[in-house]
DNA sequence: GATGAATGAGTGTTCATTCAT
DNA sequence: TATGAATGAACACTCATTCAT
């Protein structure tokens, strides 16, 4: 029974302490991966302490689930902010790929966590019930925007909405996942400004490419 | 009485010693990234022990950056082995795009190594001298689909090789890299073979589409 | 508008509260000793809360005295309900024999907390006030009863009564004590009534056949 | 990767090694429980490492088991260093009850041990394949004596080995397992030689008296 | 060259205890 | 009086790395 005497302090707020352990969390998991992250620097970090992480979470792989449906469920309230339904097809499938590009430039985190999750095969994101509904509502909009081209004459036919999200994403995506090979291996900072706008449109243009009649 | 022999020890064959090693630690580096690897798992699986690690390759992250490479290395060596400056523009890029689609599709170590080295922002990667020769090479084929292409009419004009290269490697590449937490999201297999064949063949129709004049 | 009444927090009844605390903590303490013990599942298991222990038993320590002194106290209580002193020798000494044996039967926390306190050397029990009294009426009962056995000429002479009870206590305690391990080493089932009622007869026939002079 | 660059220096003798770790747990159990013990300690005292203890006994649990079994045997074995089968039964009988007795005044360990292990109800002593074949020549010994007693007309009849086995471990274990807490309630010091001389005497009468036909 | 034993700094997790409300 | 959030020191267990043989 040699055990401690300690003093507390702190806040009383669940709520922070919480938000507070996610947002470290983030950062140490898309900086480190799971394996690599250390609980301790999340706690340090958080400004709160391990016991919460275990109090909250359960445990270190309750914490990396939860964040990964957080950075999930950012990503697609980000992207329903506008009403992309209004937009003329071409406008609204520019959008689409614009906004997919430029949230994978502003969120380098996201990118890593998803790229990490794959590295275990998404064992974690099987065990989640709200992963998929999320995407629902994006694949509504993209067979929406489809119908809406085919009609009017300015996109081809038979486009299949998955394998044309999956397009999309990987023009975005896989840019920023690979930058810092592709930059080594090219010899080009591909983070730069210019490089990034330069992308950005020649993936705009491989899109509407590919939908032309 | 006999004079007995001093028991032969294992193998005394450096090369296969090495090789054995590089083997597992491939696996198990694909597997759980360089900080989920262990050591201990790496030395069991090659068949030999850890100290013959540390002979050969001085530490784990010494390890890991001659897996890199080696993969990277046997990845440009397949690539090469069909001579693509023979082939027309279109059946060239055609070429190109299907083995990198298949590549990533038969070797997901390679996969998950890429992401993993990423993650920490390819900085073992960057003290590496032999991967930016590998390149070379490649961009000069493309260079010279190109060119061909343009001439006869078959291709667009003003499309960077490296835009175009990093395009082919993102259609393929992306699919495998995200197959797991896409399949999640979709609820679709995307491992089949029907369903890779498919997106095979929509990678090939976007980047020919694309090139399009 | 009616005004709302406070929100009445929990029973503010600080006998129950203590005795729910008591109720649990020998529960806890008996299956898993003072160290393997745990403050949280006495605070659930009594369905009040850990800061309400602190106030009313100071700290672990102090709970595990108070459970113990009372296991003590109702042992000796109910001991005493049956007035020993008006039964014949060899029949107040069986009802002894038999009520120990009894007692450890029903009673497996008290046998579970007197055997982890040993395992402390009796520290705790050593700082307790109340113990030393509970055992003096016991003692003069049994002299009482030794007494009058050698003058009827039932029992043999210089038995002294401390020794006597120890045996008394050894042969009911022990069994129960042990019975665990002795289970598993000769294979029985010493919990069944079969071998406890048998176990009990044995045990009144060494008392008695130990006295008889 | 920021790991440690340890220096090592030690004894390289397996045997050595898994000997001071057993009898370092042996105190720390013995002192303090299965929950109570420290492998820190015990790795402390051991002047090993706690690394070691988890190659050998792969944890904590595990070296409790095999404290555990190391510990019966080591009874057994000096029991048996003198042959019972050719002394006179009564003579047998008594040395069987001193020896327990004594072997639990030399061993005090012994007794923590045993405890313990019905605190946790003998969950890890079931698991055990080598405990029960300990026990059985000591029966045979025990059903020889009976046997031979019976038959001289020094035993009464009807005596099961087993009663008469628990009686005698109950006569020796029981007084050093209370020890504390009986000393602490009768204000007696038990562990005194003398005291001890005494009980062991009056437990041998117990058993020799129960014996008489 | 090859091996298994050894090491010590971590690493995720748990605990008794205290404070703000 | 009562409660749930907070704390820091431990705790069991693991890891990359090194040394004796």
């Amino acid at each position: 029974m040699t055990k401690s005497k300690p003093a507390a302090k702190k806040s009383r707020q669940p709520d922070v302490t919480r938000r507070n352990i996610l947002d470290a969390a983030l950062y140490e998991f898309a900086a480190k991966g799971l394996a690599g992250a250390r609980v301790d620097e999340i706690a340090a970090r958080s400004g709160s302490n391990k016991r919460m992480i275990y109090e909250y979470f359960g445990n270190k792989e309750g914490l990396w689930l939860t964040v990964l449906e957080n950075a999930y469920a950012r990503m697609r309230e980000e992207e329903h902010a506008i009403d992309v339904a209004r937009m003329k097809p071409e406008e609204g499938m520019r959008y689409l790929m614009e906004f997919n590009f430029k949230f994978c430039s502003r969120n380098p985190e996201f990118i890593a966590l998803l790229n990490a999750e794959n590295l275990h095969k998404a064992s974690y994101l099987k065990d989640s019930k709200k992963i998929r509904e999320l995407y629902t509502p994006l694949l509504v909009v993209i067979t929406d925007l489809l119908q809406r081209g085919q009609k009017s004459g300015v996109f081809r036919k038979n486009v299949d909405p998955v394998d044309l999200y999956t397009t999309i994403a990987a023009l975005g995506f896989f840019y920023f996942s690979n930058v810092h090979t592709l930059s080594t291996i090219f010899g080009r900072n591909l983070l730069s400004q210019k490089e990034q706008k330069a992308r950005m449109e020649h993936s705009s243009d491989v899109i509407l490419g590919y939908l032309r009649p």
